[in-house]
DNA sequence: ATTATTAATTATGAATTCAAAATATACTTC
DNA sequence: GAAGTATATTTTGAATTCATAATTAATAAT
């Protein structure tokens, strides 16, 4: 862990580390985190670690019990569909703003994003296209604007994460997400707000029952 | 700072004490958060002030300046009618599931505390009005059920809080607020779900003028 | 052998210490 | 007196230390 361009606080690197951990189940749900195996595994002290630790339990993906540690969330199984609920709701929102208000030269990145999407379904990259439909959506909340809808889809995702290990593997599900998203991509361009919103809502829906 | 009862982590206490003092603008936007002054004033030394401090900067309530340290957020202008756009979907949507889910036993505790609210505003008692008018909300939220969509609200209204000093107390608001609350607690006892959901982002938009 | 009780170990919460960076102050020099 | 440099002070980031609570291991008693 050398230190040459400290550029972000140890704090929030360590938090990011952990939360690796935790998305890749090295650090599976309900566990017990380690302090002194993570600082020995990491090379820092328990000070930054903990700080970590506390914002990851702030954003709801760790749970400390006082006087006795912390543990990775365990989401109960009933609050994911009320999570991708909320997630819907905004995302549904965010799309709807975009087909009502982008720039033609918005519109022109998102299409060429899709492009891409298509170009790895082609080629059967699973990854890249699972990093590009993150993007997709990523990108219409770009778009859209809002600053704070983005940090609430993003922290939700997050938490969703915890869950499920993507759904996108599901034989099928790969195809029919590229479907929906063709057809997202059409309403946006023809700038239908009410259609593109109920596309995105039921694309996410569909993702939902993928991952249960 | 007597610690005969540590129910809680000191920090989350820390967290408390410094959003108290954010919302009463003892610590104003913009203002340097001085950790000796606090670590002095609270009797406790820096590290669970400076865990506080990474808590709050995750909600959005204080931002860090690498090596510089710590600030109270000054929320652009421009960003408050997006956090409030958010909280119109999300509350609009929870006021429309209490009108088609709750349960009748849920929907008298509700009249119950708007009862309260309307003593209140007759008693001309800001104060407690205000608190009941919070609580009307809250109350809406836990009935809808959706812890995640709870805390997301939770979490902006608290940056909301960081700008306006309550807009009730602006002639004519509180009544017309008043007023509001009836329309919405009607339209959810007559289980008309997209009425109610309407009557409250339009609510809460009316707040929102009243606020900037 | 099983259960209680006590002692040893380990983990957590919080204070303190230390090094490096940033800021403020004092001192030159022109 | 102003601008620039050097020194001192403060502040931040992070490691270390310390006290207490919780857990585990060891011992004793039935």
């Amino acid at each position: 862990m050398n230190k040459i361009l400290a550029t972000k606080p140890l704090y929030e690197n360590v938090a990011d580390l952990i939360r690796e951990k935790i998305f890749t189940h090295e650090l599976a749900p309900g566990s017990w985190i380690d302090e002194k195996q993570l600082t020995d595994q990491f090379g820092i002290s328990r000070t930054p670690l903990r700080e970590a630790i506390k914002v990851l339990a702030s954003e709801g993906l760790i749970t400390m019990k006082i006087r006795r540690g912390a543990y990775v969330t365990e989401v109960d199984i009933q609050e994911i569909p009320q999570i991708f609920h909320v997630i819907a709701l905004l995302e549904g929102n965010a799309c709807k703003t975009v087909a009502l208000n982008a720039s033609d030269t918005e519109l022109e990145s998102l299409d060429a994003l899709h492009l891409k999407l298509e170009k790895a379904a082609a080629d059967r990259d699973i990854n890249r296209f699972f990093e590009l439909n993150q993007d997709f959506h990523d990108k219409i909340q770009e778009i859209s604007g809002n600053r704070w809808m983005r940090k609430v889809i993003t922290d939700l995702r997050q938490v969703l994460k915890l869950q499920r290990r993507n759904s996108l593997t599901k034989i099928g599900r790969l195809e029919q997400s590229l479907q929906e998203h063709r057809l997202i991509l059409s309403a946006i361009i023809a700038r239908k707000g009410d259609l593109a919103e109920e596309l995105m809502i039921n694309h996410l829906k569909q993702g939902q029952a993928a991952a249960i």
